[in-house]
DNA sequence: ATCCAAGCCGGAATCTATTCGCTTGAGCCG
DNA sequence: CGGCTCAAGCGAATAGATTCCGGCTTGGAT
């Protein structure tokens, strides 16, 4: 938590990208013994650092055919109507993710559907008619593309190389 | 691959959550002795059901202070264009996502970056002048939510239930 | 009724995680 | 310069999980 190094940047690479590691492999790949690898994963995850781990799942299977941006714009920003925003839109189940933006626009949602009919109703149902949104415009996805794991720009990072 | 059924379903909900169960837990969970879950998961794996697993890591303990939404107009839909734009925006440490979109813009782009100067940067030196675009509105993004388990949309999960 | 296939289970062998005591080396002070 | 302290690392031991079968049960088709 305090002062994570080089090493534990490494750690928290190779695990954004494949949260399956083994301690035994991670501890490979970072040049430590497993039982060294493993404190610091402990220290991590009580830290704080590490908050979760997450499958990838192949949206069709789940019947996930469609995914959209709705950009919306609010009447105005009363910390309450953006709050509870905010609160609730992330437990409507087709949600994958809110952001309050700066802009011309107030809040883009990202939301995963199963067809154009199902967003017209969510849209419609979840969105439209809620206090303080003046205006939606949807935008379907055509394709998108994912990083998984974050940039380390902390200079620690390389001070500690020097 | 061929035919998840319900159980297959809430092996895929608990992983989106947590992907660090561990086998004994998942089945206990679904109600299945180990060994059989464990048939299952090797399944979801081999038919690409199940793509990868990912940590999540705090963001700030990277350095990352400041994430925002690059709203990108293109010239034209050339499909050129747009395949390595596509294609090439991904390798920038600092995106996250990349959304080819439907609507008044063309592109969302999500970054993470140090401070404003980086964003300011990683703006004009990636972005502003990549060819094809015409206009950039960069929306910082004050607060965040995110799902991190898709809906289960399909009917199966309640056909097999009756 | 019989057969077949699919799914499930329990147990054995193997491999991994996890803990703990010891060692090492760097930094600090007397 | 010598020695003290502390943090980080290591290896071995044990507890626990994974993984692979062989066999059982069930439900559907012939």
């Amino acid at each position: 938590m305090d002062a994570p190094d080089r090493t534990d940047f490494d750690i928290l690479s190779l695990l954004q990208k494949n949260a399956r590691l083994s301690n035994k492999e991670l501890a490979a790949a970072v040049g430590l013994a497993p039982s060294t690898c493993h404190e610091r994963l402990k220290r991590l995850w009580a830290g704080g650092v590490l908050r979760g781990t997450h499958a990838e799942v192949d949206p069709a299977v789940l019947g996930v055919g469609l995914e959209a941006l709705l950009l919306i714009e609010l009447a105005k920003h009363q910390r309450e109507i953006v709050d509870s925003f905010m609160r609730e839109v992330v437990s409507v189940p087709e949600v994958r993710a809110a952001f309050l933006i700066t802009g011309r626009y107030d809040l883009v949602i990202h939301v995963a559907v199963r067809d154009t009919a199902h967003l017209k109703n969510l849209a419609l149902d979840n969105f439209t008619n809620r206090p303080g949104v003046t205006r939606i415009e949807t935008s379907i996805i055509y394709e998108s593309v994912r990083r998984h794991d974050l940039p380390v720009l902390t200079t620690a990072s390389r001070s500690e190389l020097d």
